[in-house]
Formats: structure tokens, C-alpha cells, sequence
DNA sequence: ACCTCAAATCAAAAAGTTTTGATATGATTA
DNA sequence: TAATCATATCAAAACTTTTTGATTTGAGGT
């Protein structure tokens, strides 16, 4: 089951309303932490928690600048994601095969 | 925050191990239940709850035939995955706004 | 009608995730 | 170098999801 652990990281990472409404802001923009935090119902650490999620998956990409760190929306992990998407809920052709319970 | 539990539906479906390998296994094809559970580690009345989560997110359809209840992957749950996911991780370069705090 | 089988539901326990507040780290400023 | 600011890390509490075993429902078969 390791395989799907290392897949599921990625959906994870978009299963948690707090972390989808980071997401919605970052569509606009590049933004740095203090400002993500602001409008949303989260304290500093917990903003910090929910980023380090977001950057382990791949959608979001952060750089430093100073003491700040600056966050964007990642175009190589939102490409990675859709394929990955694609890939687990697109049927098999080539595999194919019946159920053997009830051959259908 | 509410719209955003709706979202979450459809990617807290990928986010197991267990519903990763079920949807694995619907890629070659329809299954019912019994089929779907012998291979993995997985109880009836736990096959039970995974499949009412891949269904109710859109994913996976199902249909009854006497006793049994066979599974496949939907064209049109996938579509709107990738419509979603695209979605909220596409920038959205009409309403673009700088960082007020570091004016990037 | 009764029996059997497949799947769904339920409640409690177990496991996993998120939140919180406190503390640590690392960069800049005085 | 000490003071301050932004962010990260940590451990414990709060919350959510998953697993388990028992029971229920509903479709056939006898």
C-alpha cells in the first residue's frame, strides 16, 4: 500500500477546507505567510502547519526573502497533480478483465 | 468556509490507501463488493464505508443487480475532478493583486 | 414462511489530523 | 550584541476519520 501513501499526499493536501481557502487566495498572487494569515481563522503555527502540508505536495512553491518566506501556486505540481489524477481514476484498457464473481 | 467542504468531498475521496487500491482495481473494469474486498485487507462492513465515500464523491458509480452491487469508475466523476482541481489551483490572473505586505 | 447470502448501518474503540500555546531558530535592526 | 520580527517546531489537547464487531435490511432460493 506504499505506493498510494506518496499519491494520497498530494490529495491530501487538498482535503482540508483551511488549506483550500489558502489555495483560493494564492490564485491571485504571490503572498507572503503574514499575509495569508490575516483574513482567515488561523494562528501563526497553525498557518505554518498547513503550509508545510501545502509544499510537501507539490501545488505550492516557496522562496525567502529576508525574513519573510513568499508563497505561489506551483504550475509543475498542479501538472503533476492532474496527471496523477487522470492516471488513478481513468480505466485500464489494456487490463481489462471481468469480475469473476458475477463475469461481468 | 462552507463551499470549500463541498470541494474537499471529491479529494477526501483520494486521500486513503484502502480507496487508492479500490480505485486501482476498478481500472480494469466493473467489480462487486465481494470481488473489491478479497484481495485486500478490508472487512465487509469497511469495504462498506469506503464505497459509500467513492460514490458520494462523484468518482465511482454503482448499480444493484439482485444481491450484489457492482462498482465502476465514472467518466463524468473524473471530468469534474479535473475541472475542480484545475480550478483551484489555476491562477486567476484577472483578479491579480500584489502582496500588500511586501508589495510583490 | 423460513433460510441464506450480500451489503448497509450502528456504536465503540483505535488511529490519524488539526489546533493551541509555548518555545526555538534565524534574519534584520538598533 | 541585544532586541525584534517572521516563521518553524514541539508537545498536548481537541477533533475527525477509520476500523471493528454486532446487528439490520433486503433480495433470492427452498
Amino acid at each position: 500500500m506504499g505506493a498510494y501513501q506518496e499519491s494520497a499526499k498530494v490529495f491530501k493536501a487538498l482535503c482540508d477546507p483551511k488549506r483550500l481557502a489558502i489555495l483560493e487566495q494564492l490564485r491571485s498572487g504571490e503572498k507572503c505567510a503574514c499575509v495569508l494569515q490575516e483574513p482567515m481563522e488561523l494562528t501563526q503555527s497553525g498557518l505554518s502547519y498547513h503550509m508545510k502540508i501545502l509544499c510537501d505536495s507539490g501545488l505550492v512553491e516557496s522562496w525567502q526573502e529576508g525574513k519573510w518566506t513568499h508563497y505561489r501556486l506551483s504550475e509543475a505540481g498542479r501538472e503533476n497533480a492532474v496527471k496523477l489524477l487522470l492516471t488513478i481514476t481513468t480505466p485500464d484498457v489494456a487490463q481489462e478483465s471481468k469480475c469473476f464473481s458475477c463475469g461481468r
